[in-house]
DNA sequence: CATTTCACCGAAAGCGCTTTCGATAAATTT
DNA sequence: AAATTTATCGAAAGCGCTTTCGGTGAAATG
């Protein structure tokens, strides 16, 4: 440990000059700017961030906020694979991330209050429901943000392509001769899965194919559970889809899942197409067809963006929609006779 | 914003006054604490975090560290659903996580200077790998921590009863028949991967039975990949195993899609059990019999001992060894005739 | 009524650091 | 040699908060 007083006792130099020396000002001689590094290197000397925080009101801290909205947390892998991509990048640059919570000691209170308390530099929020309370406080104040998997005009967003990504699912299916397509949708509630269905819809238009009744079912929040049980409402349909777009990773493994149990095979009886491709994709049988996003780049230009407004001490409003691709795999297969 | 001047003045009592108000004194009246609570309410004034550490030398921070020796990071589902356990329970008392990383600006650090640089509190780590030189190093120093997965005199740590885990395995596996048993183990530079092997062994040779040559394969660092290629070893033996007990599911997952290429069926031609029983574990097809470990209570007990650490001002060597459960599922079957 | 106790408040120092603004001595210029 | 510039350093104020230690007037005690 030890202080900058410390420091300056030991060198014999005023703690002016030492901490001009530390940070490299152009006014100490190299002599002595020597002589202290070299001392403090001796001591194990480190500066108190909060020390310096509090005099530079800068803390190289980043707030990072969830949506806890229905438990994902930081659990879900896709939301996980952003964050660690997300903080790779940023403490390249020196911020470290740290999360806050909704309590304060017993106190309890907003997100932005946590934020302010801890007088973060900037904020990422993590969060697909448009209408939650938080984000949008966060979103209204003046520290920079920029949110993840949202769309808002109001701050810096960045997220996937996901109209496209629904139409690469359908159109995928439509080549390998499928017409009766179904689509597991995520809650309407979030930007993805509204953007999904639009996909799908607009793919489905373009080649003619009609949406017969219940083919477009409510999987509501990417849970393996609730994939499953969609999945199980599309089996008891008259008129069983050949083929099912499932927004999301997770239910359509639920939604695989419900298709053996019914006895069915895939790709031979039904082809299945996921979104995210989670690490996990690519080991389960059949091995998941499934549209990518890029959780790299959506990770890294969540940085940049962010810092860039740090460093400016301006926020700006950006959209970054990064673009996905078709990972072809064995879930899908010719449509049966 | 506004400082705690700016409340001063605007109920007209001194900084002192209000700070004490603000922090429940018991030498301030009723009276002028409502007053300036209700002040403090109105103006939205919230107390600067930095500020505050500086002068009580109290961060309410804790310092997490993943072990990123083989790029796990925060993304393996086994961490991950630890430290979200660990992050509900910490906030609860009021303690916000931070995220740091070997680098401060641009220097390069090690993890403890960065540590005792952001004054945290307490430190939790995740980390299998006892040779972690930063790990050690956190060890050694004198700041409260918690290790988790891994085991260590030094310090007080917790984790699965692993040996137990294996056991289990292996007898569920010779209940069903079995008596070909082979093990995927995770490399031995992990406690978790060794434990597991000690439980194996145990349970074999209290089972009288022999573990042949080959059967017991290094499946290195718990991935899918790996898990793949051990099986491979297996499936390549002579005498092919009827069961094998794989000490991860990611890994387990691996090694089932090696089973089924080789156009083998699962539980029929051969046995798998997992080890986590990570959330995919119940979806996937077969749905995987795997040895739970209890994530929910790692992670609030690591909580546990490390608060009580920091509000006791003392460093406790505590050894927490949870235990493990067996889920039987459908990737366990009777031996084939 | 004099004295002690008690309730309530504030001045001031300190936490560890940065940064402005002078001050001094040495080096340059005229 | 006098005037000016340049290089190097430090005093001091300030960041926003906590906490010790007295100080006041009012209430309680004798």
């Amino acid at each position: 440990m030890g202080t900058i007083y410390d420091l300056a006792k030991m060198t014999g130099f005023s703690i002016t000059t030492v901490s001009k020396a530390l940070n490299n000002y152009s006014d100490v001689s190299e002599k002595t700017k020597a002589k202290i590094v070299q001392a403090a290197a001796e001591m194990g000397y480190l500066p108190n961030a909060h020390a310096q925080s509090l005099s530079t009101k800068r803390s190289w801290t980043i707030g990072v906020m969830f949506s806890e909205a229905h438990g994902v947390g930081m659990m879900h892998p896709f939301f996980n694979a952003i964050i660690e991509s997300f903080r790779k990048a940023t403490e390249q640059q020196g911020y470290d991330l740290i999360f806050a919570s909704r309590n304060l000691r017993n106190r309890d209170m907003s997100y932005l209050e946590h934020f302010r308390h801890r007088a973060v530099d900037g904020i990422v929020v993590i969060c697909s429901d448009q209408m939650d309370q938080h984000v949008q406080e966060l979103i209204q104040s003046t520290i920079p943000i920029v949110v993840v998997d949202m769309d808002s005009a109001d701050c810096s967003v960045v997220y996937s392509d996901n109209i496209t990504g629904g139409t690469l699912a359908v159109n995928h299916l439509h080549e390998l001769g499928h017409r009766l397509i179904a689509h597991i949708a995520g809650d309407t509630s979030t930007d993805a899965g509204r953007a999904r269905i639009e996909g799908y819809q607009q793919a489905m238009e373009r080649l003619a194919l009609p949406i017969p009744g219940g083919y477009l079912v409510n999987g509501g929040f990417f849970s393996g559970e609730e994939g499953k049980r969609a999945m199980n409402e599309l089996l008891a349909l008259p008129d069983r889809p050949t083929a099912v777009f499932v927004a999301g990773d997770e239910m359509a493994i639920g939604a695989i899942e419900a298709i053996h149990e019914a006895g069915l095979r895939i790709p031979e009886d039904i082809s299945v197409v996921g979104y995210d491709d989670i690490y996990m994709a690519q080991y389960i049988t059949p091995k998941l067809t499934t549209v990518r996003q890029d959780t790299e780049t959506i990770g890294q230009h969540a940085a940049s963006v962010l810092i860039e407004q740090i460093v400016n001490k301006k926020r700006v409003t950006t959209r970054d929609v990064i673009p996905v691709n078709l990972m072809v795999r064995q879930s899908t297969g010719p449509v049966p006779e």
